[in-house]
DNA sequence: TGGATGGTTCGGCTAAGGTCGAACCATGAC
DNA sequence: GTCATGGTTCGACCTTAGCCGAACCATCCA
C-alpha cells in the first residue's frame, strides 16, 4: 500500500504558514538563530523551537550549535531549488489574483537565492554566459566550457576555484520571479562573491534583496549582454 | 506580513497521505473518477470527494464531467513536473532507509510520466537524442534541431506534429528514479504515442509501468544509443 | 557563584481538519 | 415513472497539531 514515495511527508513540513515563512527567511543562504526565525514568523520561543525541530528532522534545515546559539541554514542546494521551484509555481496558481512575483522591485532585480545571484540580474548573467558559449547545456545539467573557464579567470577566479569537486560547479536554478534559469552551484556562489569583492553588489543586513552599486551597474552593463539571445540550435 | 508567496498554500494540499496517493495515481496522465481515486487511496466516497475538491481548488487537478462521472486529471505538465521533482527529493531525504527509487523493476525501466516516457528507457532516449545533436539545450529549455526534426520525420511524425504551438515542443523533466532528465513536452508525448503505434510499448490497464515488447526492445536497441555520452562543451 | 539569556520540554487549551454514515441530488438505464 | 448509481453535502466524532506560559537546562558573563 505504501510503495510510493512519501510526497506527503515531504510536503507536510512546508504546509504550515509559520514554517514556510521560516524557510523563506533562510532563502538568502544566511544562518539564523531560533529566536530570529521565531520573530520572523511571529512566534514565541516554544513554537519556533518545535517548528524548527520539525524542519530539521525532515531534512530541510541543518543546525549547528555555537555556544548557546543554534544556527539554522537550508540543508542543501537541492532544498533551495525545490523551494524556488515551488515559489515559481505558487506565483501562477492563484487564478484569482494577478499577484505575480515579488512586489518589492529591489527583490525582483537582484537577490540572494541560497548562496548565489537571482532575479533579473541573475537571469541576465546566466543568459549572457550561455550566449557567449561559456556555459554548455547537457542533459544532466550544465558545464563550464574552456572559453568560459578563461572568462572566469579574467574575472578573477582562481584555478582552485574551478577545480573539479564533489559538488557540481554549475547548476540550473529556476528563478522564481523571472521564470527562467539563473546560475547556481559553486560557480554561482563564486561569481556572487567576486561581484561583492569588486564592489558591484552589497548585501543588506536584512532580507534577500541585494544592492546594486552605481559602479556595479556600469560594470555589469559592460561585462554581460543586456538581453542575450538564446543560443540557436545548430543548423 | 504575508508578502511572500504562499508556499504553505501550495504544500498543504499535498501534505495529506491520502491526497498524495491520489495525485500519484494520476501521474500516468490518465483520467480517473472520484470513486476510483477514492479506492486507490482507501477512502470512502465522502472523503474522496472532499479531498479531490481541495486538490482541484488548489490547481493541482482538473475536473471534467461526463454524464454522471467526473474525470480528474493532473492540471498541467508543470504540476506533473513538480511532483516528479518532489519524488526525486523525497527518495533521498529518508537518511534512515536506503529505499531509493521504486521497488518495482518494471516501473524503473519504463513508465508513464504524465503523458510521456520516463524511467531508464526514457532517460536513454533523451540522452541518445542529445548525443546525436537532435536536441539543443538552452537556458530557458530545450529545442529540436533541424537534424532532430529530420529524425522525427523518419520516425513517423508529421509536419503538423512538430509545428510551433502555444505549448513547448520539448521540455526537460527530472526523472524520479534515474535522477536525470527525460523528454517531456509535446514531443515527449508524440514519441511515446509513436512507440505505442509501432508496437514497441504497451500500456497496462493499471499502474504507470509500461510493457516493453520484445520487438520494441530490439528496435529501441537499434534506434537509440545504449549509454550515450553527454555532449561535451565546445573546445 | 549568581544572574541573564538562548533554547527545549511539558501541560493544557483550542482550532483545524480528516473520517464516516446518512441524506440528498443528478444522471442514466429500464 | 422507478430504480440504480456516481457524486456532493451535512453532521457528528475524533485525532492531530499549533499555540502559549511555565519550568527547566545549558551557556556565557560578571
Amino acid at each position: 500500500m505504501t510503495d510510493s514515495p512519501n510526497i506527503a511527508a515531504l510536503a507536510a513540513p512546508l504546509a504550515d504558514p509559520a514554517r514556510a515563512r521560516m524557510v523563506l527567511a533562510l532563502m538568502d543562504g544566511r544562518a539564523r538563530t531560533v529566536g530570529e526565525l521565531g520573530a520572523a514568523a511571529g512566534l514565541g520561543k516554544a513554537s519556533a523551537s518545535e517548528h524548527l525541530a520539525k524542519l530539521t528532522d525532515a531534512g530541510f534545515l541543518k543546525a549547528e550549535r555555537q555556544g548557546r546559539h543554534k544556527y539554522l541554514t537550508l540543508a542543501s542546494p537541492e532544498v533551495a531549488g525545490l523551494i524556488e521551484a515551488m515559489m515559481a509555481l505558487a506565483g501562477r496558481t492563484p487564478a484569482r489574483l494577478p499577484q505575480i512575483g515579488p512586489r518589492d522591485p529591489a527583490l525582483r532585480e537582484a537577490r540572494l537565492c541560497y548562496n548565489h545571484l537571482a532575479g533579473a540580474l541573475g537571469v541576465r548573467v546566466y543568459r549572457s554566459l550561455s550566449a557567449c558559449g561559456y556555459l554548455a547545456h547537457r542533459p544532466g545539467g550544465l558545464d563550464l566550457t574552456p572559453s568560459g573557464r578563461a572568462f572566469c579567470h579574467d574575472f578573477g577566479l582562481t584555478e582552485t576555484d574551478l577545480a573539479p569537486a564533489r559538488t557540481p560547479l554549475c547548476r540550473d536554478c529556476l528563478d522564481w520571479s523571472e521564470r527562467q534559469s539563473h546560475l547556481g552551484g559553486r560557480l554561482g556562489r563564486l561569481l556572487l562573491q567576486r561581484m561583492e569583492a569588486l564592489g558591484w553588489l552589497r548585501r543588506r543586513p536584512e532580507g534577500r534583496a541585494l544592492i546594486v552599486t552605481p559602479e556595479g551597474r556600469r560594470a555589469i552593463g559592460l561585462a554581460f549582454l543586456p538581453d542575450a539571445e538564446v543560443p540557436k540550435p545548430a543548423a
